[in-house]
DNA sequence: TGTACATCAGTGAACGCGCGTTCACTGATGTAC
DNA sequence: TGTACATCAGTGAACGCGCGTTCACTGATGTAC
């Protein structure tokens, strides 16, 4: 074999990370493959031999976030806490400023939702991959003894906030969006805190 | 001269009304001045008299949304319910099923949530117009009583419910965060209910 | 150990298409006389 | 009232560009002998 077995493996998770980041701050259509292979220090022609087309590419950016958020991601956010604490921290890191000026790695359930809206089944699939990531997460967290509406609401609360406060050209009012919700979103933890220690 | 005083106007907004369904259906990209020019009984040459560029349509298409919502929109929504049950009515007929399937006429904070957050300061600036709409009439419904940050967390909760419900695949999924969010909505709505009647 | 060969990831030129935009032209209409 | 003219919204061909995709080729490497 000309290359290493796994040569050709670890070349295409570059192109794939590279096309994540860009795809994240660009939106699909604004990002060309002649970016994105530029951007893992390959060129153009190559992007055939890893895979189908622009979509497949698409498709797999948004899968691969959830397993290496953790590393850059919300700032503040740890996904090794207490389960007990992840759900505040979660409220507290994912609707803040840091995460509305990112542009790296926000999360793509906020950067991509209307595109995914209308994008083809193996985008929308990717999409709902991470979407149950996030809210499993919050389930668990919130506790046995919590309605588990109450993450799936949490979960629509946080990606409204951090969407408004990203599209909006008012910051005052982002921040103030921000702040609400968050406002909220911690009301809704500390309440199935309670219940859990209630049933204790 | 050689067209009646207003024709130009009225041309001119049958152009934008065109754009709007269009760019809600499909998005920016997707969506070609062929293709609104053909929808609103036109050819591609004259929309140059009419716009600066493809641009100040898109944002002009968003400016419009509010204006004329009303007549169609979120089937079961109207904004000429009395300020009490306005929120109430906006909470149900925001997060339903019927505004998931709505294609034409979804919310714009919804279909152009992750375009605007990439967009032009005019895109950005009609899209906050649209978004201060819509938390106005809830801050206004919510009384005088309530805590103003209600209104906002409220808004974003509506957003992120319909986004979600929207991008995901799961229908279920789908179904359960419309539900849940519609829920926490409506808490909200009755807490400030319940003040509103206390402090009277 | 050394040489010839097969493999295949990567290259970069090329193709075809659709799009945003421009522009010379048309023709229906209001106005001047 | 009738005619010649000026206006300008609308037309459709054309331009130029960038993009997704294809393809013949390269050249570094592992393998066979």
């Amino acid at each position: 074999m000309p290359y290493p077995a796994d040569h050709k493996a670890e070349v295409r998770r570059r192109i794939v990370r590279s096309a994540r980041v860009l795809f994240n701050r660009h939106g699909f259509d604004a990002v060309s493959i002649d970016d994105v292979m530029r951007d893992a220090g390959l060129t153009r022609g190559g992007f055939y031999n890893h895979f189908k087309n622009k979509g497949e590419l698409y498709a797999e950016a948004l899968a691969m976030i959830m397993e290496d958020h953790p590393a850059h991601g919300w700032p503040e956010f740890d996904f090794n806490l207490s389960p007990e604490r992840a759900a505040r921290s979660i409220a507290t890191a994912y609707l803040c400023e840091q995460h509305v000026a990112e542009v790296d790695h926000a999360c793509p359930l906020v950067t991509q939702g209307s595109e995914a809206a209308r994008g083809e089944p193996d985008v929308q699939s990717a999409y709902t991959q991470v979407l149950r990531g996030l809210t499993e997460v919050l389930k668990e967290s919130l506790g046995p003894e919590a309605d588990p509406k109450e993450a799936l609401a949490l979960t629509a609360l946080c990606v409204g906030g951090l969407t408004l406060a990203r599209a909006t050209d008012d910051q005052e009012l982002g921040r103030a969006i921000l702040a609400a919700s968050q406002d909220l979103a911690l009301r809704i933890v500390d309440a199935a805190a309670r219940e859990t220690r209630a049933a204790a």
